[in-house]
This record gives C-alpha cells, structure tokens and sequence, in this order.
DNA sequence: AAAATTTTTAAGGCAAAATTAAGAAAAATA
DNA sequence: TATTTTTCTTAATTTTGCCTTAAAAATTTT
C-alpha cells in the first residue's frame, strides 16, 4: 500500500514516515501544497496523509483540487487547529478523516488501515474464516463443513473466531476469558471449559475433521486431522 | 515466543511480565540497561521491550548496541516522553516500534503480535528451541527427533527448556528448582531427580542422541552424543 | 407475559500429572 | 573391600486440571 504524506515540518514528517515504512507501507513525502498535489494528481496512491498548514498553497485548497479533478484517494487531514468550524470545513472539502496534532501512531495506524480497507483493496468484506475443512461466518455465526451447517450461539463464534486466528498457537483461557469476558471480568476457566465442550459437540456435529487440542496446563490449540 | 522485558520500575516490570505470561509468552526481565543488553545478546529473544530511562545504561544506548552487534532482534522501545524528536531518535537508533507510558495492554499486545509476525513468518516456530538433533516446542510441548514425536508434560518441557537454553552449562538442582517450582517452595533434590529420569526414556524414545548427564554432586547437562 | 435461547453456575467423575517414598544402583570415601 | 553418600528408578498415592452435564439465571424473541 503507498501512502504520500505532505507536511512541511521536516522532522515530523520524517518521523511519519518511519513509522509507515515499519509498518509495511511504501511512503513518498512532498513538503509543500504544490508538489504535494501534483504527486497525489499522479493517482498512485492509496491514502494521502495532508497537513492543512502548508507552505505555497494550503492543504484544503490541495484537497479541493484533487477532488475537483475527480479523484476519491481517501485523505486524511492533519492539523494543530482542533476547533470544530476546520473540521467542518476540511469534511466539507472532501476528507475521509480528520487528525489533531499531537496525535498518537496507533491512531494514525488504525486510520489508515481503516481507510485502506474502506475502498476495495483487499476486500474486508469478508466475514468468514476458514480452516481446514470448516468455516465459520461470523456475522450469520454459521459454522460450515461441506454440506454441513450449524448455527453457533455468539460466545461460541467469538471462541472459535479465536482459537481459528491463532492457529497453530496454544490460546490460554487467561487469552481466551480476556477476548470474550473483557479484562477484569469474574469470567472462570470453566467458562471457557463449558465453550470448549459445546464447540467441540458442534464440530462433531457437523463432521469437520478439525478439533480442538488441548494442551494441559497451557491452553488449547485448533488442529487438523 | 520469548520476550525480553527491560525496565526498571520493578512493579510495571512485573506487571508487564505477568500480562505477557499470560498471553503465552515466555518472558524474562532485567532490571536494568547492562543485564538488559547482557541478556539481548543472547540472541534467543524474538521481541524486546525497551525501556529508554534505565540505570546504568540508557536503553537508546542498549539499542544501538544491539543493532552494533549485527542483531535484527525487533524491538518496541517504551517511554514517558512523547516528543517528536525523541520518536525520531528512537527509530533511527533501530527501535522497530514507539509506544509512550502510560500505554494500554491491547495495544502492546498488537504491536507485539505484529512485529512477531513481521520476522520468521510463522509465529509458531518461535515456540521452538533446537538442539543436537531435538526440537521442542515449548507451547504444544511435543519433542521430537527426527521422524519420532512425543508429548510431554508441562514440568518436563520447563526442565528440558532450561536445560537446552543453558546448553553448556550445568544446571544446579537448586538451580532447576527455583525454575520449576519458585522461589520458596518445599520441592525437594528427589523431585528434579524423578523428571530427569522422566526426560530421559522420552529422549530415548525418541531415539535422540542427546542425553543428559549427571556431574555427581553438581547437577545435570546436556551432552549431544 | 410466555417461550425460547443463550449464558452462567455448580457438582461429580475421570484421567493425567505431580508428588512421595522406598529400594536398587552407582560413585565416592575410607 | 566395606561403608557411606548420592543418584536413579519405579510404583503407589495424592492432587490437579479438565470434561461433562444438568439446571438456574439472564437475555432475547415471540
């Protein structure tokens, strides 16, 4: 995913880019409003990352120009000011978001992954896992295996949905309590031993041939066969 | 996985620690930079979490050590201050990441889960220590050897785990205990004793040629041949 | 409000693992 | 060699962790 970042303070923007370019992203970076547009009118990119306060032409006015000449990069706008009426105004001149300086990385990160994903791309769409001959609809909670489908109960999905993103590790039940009881909940390993058992009867159910392993005194584990 | 924690404030050092174990993580911690850096030069750590404001060494010094020395070793560096510029320092210094105190625990988790991901691919082979011709794996706790598998249970993979990672040395019974079974327990000579003959016919089993040897009166080691 | 579904609680049973203990074996000492 | 000390091995016992089930409680649907 390439990402244009346009901010004149070159600290910051150096900073910016590291921290895209460790997170796997390929980064190029104007300094002013002018080279900022006419990299972002190349059309290469897959999020604009535009600071509104820019040397020879200001950020809005390089938002209005890539939207007038038609082009829906998803931007996201980055400035000191926080008062409403810039928001507004940089939402009105077509922004996909909106940051504050200072703002914190993982905010930036998540953004931008959220805008990635919004348009195409690597379709997000898809609300089903799968793993060996099962896969499970997390949005429907259907959990299918060839010709066979069965309905999970929520707390059942999100436990498979679990132990199915972390395969061919060992989820504790201190994990597994923490994603679905919350972090200090009264939630008991038990709990999580009741799930296990249900799980595994509607696996059966459905006649995967993938199971759930336990591993005693660490955790569980999905496995194939 | 095995993370190294560097951090001086003994109670998030242990809070740390803790959130970390129970994410299946297998977790060591120093004090301060010199055992920090002493410990990172191992080589056997998968992440590091860096503490910048440490005793004796700073951790932007650890760092650049580190990275002197020729490791790849990712590591997420921690800190009270949140300037840009200290940012810039960090990363250029070659921290894989940035996260600012007071920080919460999905986040580190995230990020740890990403840079895990982002170096050998799949993650599970970092539960994996290797030596002579056996490889363990110290979260499913199968041993195997060649074609030949078998499971043990969770004491005996601790004992062969800290065995492996001290290859070379002897492993003091006392040494072995407080491993195993904490600080003040009232585990006896006898118990290490049993595991070990334990561990050996499972060695045998699987027909390995590493064995562990007795030093009379010192404690135990592993021998390949 | 009743019915159905889902979640939580609780208890009994079972199997695996940890511990104990005691005698056999090996090494060190006299 | 005889004696003592240390280590090994094994089987019996205890403990722990896990599974299952049924029923109660909470939530959602009808």
């Amino acid at each position: 995913m390439r990402i244009l970042v346009v901010e004149d303070e070159i600290h910051l923007a150096e900073a910016l880019a590291q921290i895209l370019k460790k997170n796997n992203y390929t980064v190029d970076v104007s300094n002013d409003g002018e080279d900022g547009l006419d990299n972002a009118l190349s059309g290469i990119y897959d999020v604009i990352v535009l600071d509104i306060m820019l040397p020879k032409m200001n950020g809005l006015e390089v938002l209005e120009t890539i939207r007038s000449e038609g082009f829906d990069t998803p931007v996201i706008l980055l400035t000191a000011k926080t008062e409403i009426s810039d928001k507004v105004r940089g939402l009105d001149s077509g922004a996909d978001d909106y940051l504050a300086k200072p703002f914190n990385t993982e905010e930036l990160l998540a953004r931008i992954r959220a805008l990635g994903r919004r348009r195409g791309e690597i379709v997000a769409s898809t609300n089903t896992i799968s793993f060996a001959d099962i896969s499970l609809n997390t949005q429907t909670l259907k959990l299918t295996s060839g010709a066979n489908e069965i309905t999970l109960t929520l707390k059942e999905s999100e436990l498979l949905e679990h132990l199915m993103l972390h395969k061919g590790l060992v989820c504790s039940k201190e994990q597994i309590i923490e994603k679905l009881w919350g972090f200090d909940s009264e939630a008991e390993a038990n709990h999580v031993e009741v799930y296990i058992s249900f799980l595994r009867k509607k696996l059966a159910f459905v006649h995967s041939k993938a199971a759930i392993n336990t591993v005693r005194g660490v955790g569980y584990t999905l496995s194939e066969g």
